[in-house]
DNA sequence: AAGGGCATCAACCGCAGTCGT
DNA sequence: CACGACTGCGGTTGATGCCCT
């Protein structure tokens, strides 16, 4: 992640002592096995080895390599952030509706929602839903396997996302050569295609037609689309909060406070209104929700 | 300016499954 | 079949940087 400046690679670039160290007890020989952050000449050691030899049989590898790591440290060193076709940088809208999604299906089962995620590890989805989605479900007082959070995911994130890419996609269609030699190449800059997205958003179980939310139900959610969105407000388009996470992830949709459905005070307090995607009638179906299932 | 709290993410840990002997 | 080594997965922790007071 090219986030939070330079502790964003994680290996320890400017001091290679402050490791610790731990005994093996399971080899034949007393080596201090490193831990913590890896440095530099581990990591160029690690990438070398791997160039020549592969990988795969880490323990030894981590041996003929010269590197004082558990086998299983340089798997995951080399897995979550050495790989050459690892992708860092935000969470993308598409990711997130992927990743809502299959979570929805398979609940944790990281490393197989990761599969459906090119370049994405299961580490950094793993840690995306606890820092994000987990933190929201804590925010509205329930537990993230609730039906309640579910239903809030499926009936009003997913939509809200769903209209999201769909806005960035016309977006992107109609803009200049520029964008539109990108768009000619059926990718985003996620590097999903704009037909997995589609087949995500059409997954059945994403629809919601029962719900008596007509107003965001058609087939894209599209009726919703939020007047002052731009794509450049969209994480597609690069944009960041604060904190360097796109500003289009769920931070912006949790707020619930005590309002009647006519009242425009989440408008006015709280989260910024252009990038706010809950409207009111959202806010009063998802108190009724949270009341009625508490 | 300082420091406490919070958010994020890389790395570690424990466990279970697989495979070879 | 039993055992040990290896691998992969999900949960957890620790370090770091940013924000807020």
């Amino acid at each position: 992640m090219e986030v939070k400046g330079t502790r964003s690679s994680s290996a320890n670039y400017s001091n290679t002592s402050s490791c610790s160290t731990l005994q093996t007890g399971s080899t034949d020989e007393d080596i201090d096995l490193r831990r913590g952050p890896w440095t530099v000449e581990e990591d160029f050691k690690l990438i070398n080895y791997i160039a020549n030899h592969g990988e795969g049989r880490w323990n030894s590898l981590a041996r003929y390599a010269g590197l004082k790591r558990t086998g299983k440290s340089c798997r995951l060193r080399w897995l979550n952030y050495l790989r050459p076709d690892v992708r860092r940088g935000n969470i993308t809208l598409e990711e997130q509706l992927l990743i809502l999604e299959l979570h929805s299906r398979w609940g944790n089962r990281w490393s197989k929602i990761a599969q459906h995620l090119p370049g994405r590890t299961d580490n950094e989805i793993k840690n995306y839903w606890r820092t994000r989605v987990q933190k929201h479900a804590k925010q509205l007082k329930c537990d993230v396997n609730s039906k309640q959070f579910k239903d809030t995911m499926r009936y009003l994130w997913m939509p809200r996302l769903m209209e999201r890419i769909q806005a960035a996609n016309n977006a992107t269609t109609t803009t200049t050569a520029t964008t539109a030699a990108a768009a000619a190449t059926g990718s985003n800059s996620t590097g999903l295609t704009t037909a997995t997205v589609g087949a995500a958003a059409t997954t059945g179980h994403m629809m919601m037609p029962h719900m008596g939310l007509n107003n965001i139900s058609n087939e894209f959610g599209g009726s919703h689309v939020t007047p002052s969105y731009t794509p450049e407000n969209s994480s597609t388009g690069a944009s960041s909060d604060s904190f360097g996470t796109p500003v289009s992830d769920l931070t912006d949709y949790y707020t619930i406070p005590e309002m009647e459905p006519n009242n425009n005070q989440l408008l006015d307090g709280g989260v910024d209104a252009s990038d706010n995607l809950w409207n009111v009638e959202d806010i009063w179906f998802l108190q009724q929700q949270f009341n009625s299932n508490m």
